[in-house]
DNA sequence: ACACTTATTCTGAGTGACTCATAATAAGCC
DNA sequence: GGCTTATTATGAGTCACTCAGAATAAGTGT
């Protein structure tokens, strides 16, 4: 009785070492974002009330900025979209959004390297330090591109 | 009587040939976003206000949102901040926030082309026809790096 | 196993940034 | 000067959060 009879979450680890307390809330949470990536705050609330059926909106609230804050989450803030969560951290990966349909695909970097790190300022800006660049793309995914069949150039836009 | 005394506002033309009738309203609306770029809704209606004293806020939510489509204006919509409109549009330039103040500048391209408008796709995602390629830099303006002195260290998150 | 401290969650209210339907107004055209 | 229809104003409503304070439960020590 004294031992384990659940299986140890593989989140557990990763949030007793970001110094945060290993709580049901925030397992499922996590739980849920793994599962479904790119999810809402709203998309969390569904998923995580299969399993724990009292949680309250606002606590996936508190609970998802707080992971964002330890670095377990990462949130992304679409054009015209609430603010998304996933799981994958600490890699150099990008997002696409479909204008269509608003569906959303990770996207690895295109160079490499950090050309965007070096940005070459317009003037009358005063230089920043740059610490991260985000890109975000826009465009039509598979499905909506058939749909809707005339549509406007690539632009360059970076 | 029946000749211009006014002087023709250097928008009136941009509005006709986007197919918009040209009213005092947009005409104000566009000359506030041209003198503050990166203003805020609220920051328009304050600004259109000392010349357009009964402006709604609704009314400079429907003419931004108007001119966003219309190509006159574009907007962007930074981390943890409203939406922000700015009259330089068709030219490839991104932006950076401090992550201290807020403030945002200008940035042009780094590298000329665009490589990021033909990313690599993670595995598992279907190929989107991309239109568009934002950057946001975020990082620290001179000014807050003065006043906080020790900084996370520069990511490459592109 | 039990108490204790404090992080975490819950309760309930409140805010900012828009959005929508409908009525009034005013550009642009004849 | 009228007419048609795009714009703007009025007023209400929604979405996505945020905040204060009370209740609960992790983790720690005994």
């Amino acid at each position: 009785m004294t031992e384990q009879n659940a299986p140890v979450s593989p989140w557990a680890a990763p949030l007793r070492s970001a110094g945060r307390r290993v709580t049901r809330q925030r397992l499922a949470v996590l739980a849920a974002v793994e599962r479904s990536p790119h999810s809402t705050a709203d998309d969390v609330v569904t998923a995580v009330r299969s399993e724990l059926a009292d949680i309250t909106v606002q606590s996936v609230y508190v609970v998802l900025s707080d992971l964002t804050e330890s670095g377990l989450l990462r949130r992304i803030e679409p054009p015209h979209s609430p603010a998304r969560y996933e799981t994958r951290v600490n890699d150099n990966h990008h997002h696409a959004v479909c204008t269509g349909c608003g569906r959303i695909e990770d996207v690895d970097c295109a160079v490499g390297h950090a050309p965007c790190l070096t940005p070459s300022w317009s003037p009358g800006s005063s230089r920043m330090t740059i610490q991260i660049a985000d890109v975000v793309y826009q465009g039509l995914c598979t499905d909506c591109r058939e749909t809707s069949p005339n549509l406007p150039e690539l632009t360059e836009t970076h």
